[in-house]
DNA sequence: CCTCACACGTGATGC
DNA sequence: TGCATCACGTGTGAG
């Protein structure tokens, strides 16, 4: 593509320095050159229309770009584009920063309940302590349950844990999370949403199939 | 601005009548009919060069804005724009996307600590119980500290405060973290990332500088 | 009056 | 060969 433009500027170039030897007659020159006949006394150029539609065309893509930029200085063609162009820049960087920041948001929201300790490590010091997963539900009124779980600790298993409850309409109170020696310590409140009862046994049951899941 | 092109036409038609009439000296009868002298032989236009730079300018920019667009399906000038739209159109779909996904993911997130308590009970919840806000740090070992916080139940003031500290190169370990009649009562123990040695009271006054500020 | 931007028609060129 | 695209020079209107 650059060589062609190159090309082109050399063809112009020289056509230029023709024209410049030749003065004013070198329309005539070019003309007569070739393409269209000297005695045809119509008018010519074949390719009038569909130059017009290439131009119009361009003019169509020209404002559709235009009005998709939301901040325009000038009317110009070339403006135009530069608007677009730093638009376009603008668009990156936003994009690469919400997704970093995004991936970092998940960095976070799992370091909150697992504050960095490596996964790996989790089972071998359960194993270690001789801690052993539990699962404990308890009545504490006739709409509140108190439930007690030792999990092992796995990357954001507390956060799947609160929203699995939640996808059943269980929400939680006055949780604690104590995180140590490879573990989730969990005890916490809950009760259903809309203050729907909750049974013991079915809620446990629900518990240890989510944790099960996750 | 479509008549101005109609315009264009007439003028266009009655030189080129004028044209066919005159046969190959047209151009030299346009030239003649006004704008430069008669007599000047050599080349006329005054605004070529204004003209060449213009588009110069134009061609660089959409060679720039095309350098811009990851997929190009054809070098063609109005293909160019083309794929320019549709990109700022994929970008603008994915920031929106991306934001909206962010926001999301920080309402998750803050459901975690929080088990949906509304914030402005808080205050009064601690109030109620007499409940004073504290913070406290002590050494452990030369590496670690063991911290005590209770604060004011506040949306994502947890995760808030994992990320300050963050910043500051402290990460937390066998962290607890308790919510219950309108506060936050926090016990964990930190260390620098980098085995940094913490100060007692210089980690303390971060603290309550960070407490004050989330 | 002059500068700027534009649309126009046209020859040349690649496929 | 025709078809599509291009750069070019130019006249013209707006500011």
């Amino acid at each position: 593509m650059e060589y062609e433009d190159e090309d082109w500027l050399c063809v112009d170039m020289e056509e230029f320095s023709l024209a410049t030897e030749n003065g004013s007659n070198r329309r005539q020159r070019m003309g007569r050159k070739r393409n269209y006949d000297d005695e045809n006394r119509e008018y010519k150029s074949k390719n009038l229309e569909t130059e017009r539609r290439r131009r119009e065309k361009l003019s169509s893509r020209l404002l559709m770009l235009r009005s998709l930029v939301p901040i325009i200085t000038n009317m110009n063609k070339a403006t135009i584009i530069e608007d677009a162009i730093t638009y376009i820049k603008k668009l990156q960087d936003k994009v690469q920063s919400l997704s970093q920041e995004l991936h970092q948001m998940e960095a976070t929201s799992e370091e909150i309940v697992e504050t960095k300790v490596d996964e790996i490590d989790a089972a071998e010091d359960m194993k270690k302590w001789g801690i052993e997963p539990e699962v404990k539900v308890e009545q504490i009124d006739e709409n509140k349950l108190w439930i007690k779980i030792i999990i092992e600790k796995k990357r954001g298993r507390f956060r799947k844990l609160i929203e699995a409850l939640n996808n059943f309409g269980i929400e939680f109170i006055d949780t604690n999370l104590t995180t140590t020696k490879g573990t989730f310590l969990i005890t916490s409140c809950i009760q259903g949403k809309d203050g729907d009862r909750l049974a013991v046994h079915q809620t446990k049951n629900l518990l240890q199939d989510i944790i099960n899941d996750i």
